[in-house]
DNA sequence: CGCATATAGTTTATATGTAAATAATATCTA
DNA sequence: TAGATATTATTTACATATAAACTATATGCG
């Protein structure tokens, strides 16, 4: 007997009466409970989900990229990023360089230990993603992406 | 044109290779992104998201309710129900009451302020709703849902 | 040149989310 | 009934999101 649908997990009384209102808390709420369980893998290395954000994106550029940028590609709010890459170069796994042609950009780049710490992280994760979603066929996921990518359309507007 | 894939936003150069990471990414940012824009709403009438989700779970429910069941509904951690509850009782949307028969249950109920509140912001929110996922037909609607409810079925495990 | 304006980051203040420890009260059990 | 254990809620400590104000540096323009 299954009982995942939303009504149920909230111990709502009444059956929802707008799909969007259904649809927008189902987002949500999957989104919250995935990315508590990818916390605790990340803490269990040391890291939070924020600081695991910021070692990828640099991994993936593969090179410094101004600070800003970084937090650009993560939706977030300026003033965050500067805490979070000050706990990281504390741990030596990120390192702050000021650019010499505009001395107002730093530059943030991962160091060899941010790689190695990455890397130990990208098995792990991976068996997470689909121990959390493989249940989900190869078409279900395609269309699962599609129709929340279509979601996302709304917010390009302004 | 649209450029609304992950891969595009995220600046990624390379396309995903794992539909089940790609899936779980754009569930997260679309999660994120709503929740901001539903976060400024609620900041125009003086809350945060989760205040307004204690409120919203005190109406549905009718009556007062013990502090921790509202923590239960909402996925929060235990301590963070209590700082929430201490600035909804400042604003006068909530009171406690300890229960008489077992002196250790905080009981929280709402206000008449705190029902006023809510009811403002009922249309305001279903016109977000709308705004943002309503360009989906019906059809899409209950499919995501449904994908995400299946998504779901892997965390009922543990 | 010299000032107005813009841009890149940081600091500050407040609210949240998480874990671990603690306090108060209930319940169980020998 | 005394002591162990469980439950309910709070406190403490830290990392994070958000907005607003601020600093340092660049750029534009008369």
């Amino acid at each position: 007997m299954k009982h995942n649908t939303l009504q149920h997990e909230l111990k709502k009384k009444q059956p929802f009466e707008i799909p969007e209102q259904e649809a927008i808390l189902n987002i949500v709420r999957t989104s919250d409970q995935f990315q508590n369980r990818f916390g605790r893998l990340f803490r269990e290395h040391g890291l939070t989900s924020s600081q695991y954000n910021i070692l990828r994106i640099l991994r993936g550029e593969g090179k410094p990229l101004p600070i800003l940028e970084v937090a650009g590609r993560m939706i977030q709010v300026v003033p965050a990023i500067t805490g979070l890459v000050d706990r990281l170069e504390k741990q030596e796994l990120v390192e702050r360089k000021r650019c010499t042609e505009d001395r107002r950009v730093v530059y943030v780049a991962i160091t060899a230990d941010g790689l190695k710490l990455l890397k130990e992280l990208d098995e792990p994760l991976n068996e997470l993603h689909k121990r959390l979603i493989g249940h989900l066929t190869k078409s279900e996921l395609r269309q699962l992406s599609r129709l929340l990518e279509k979601a996302r359309q709304s917010l390009s507007k302004d």
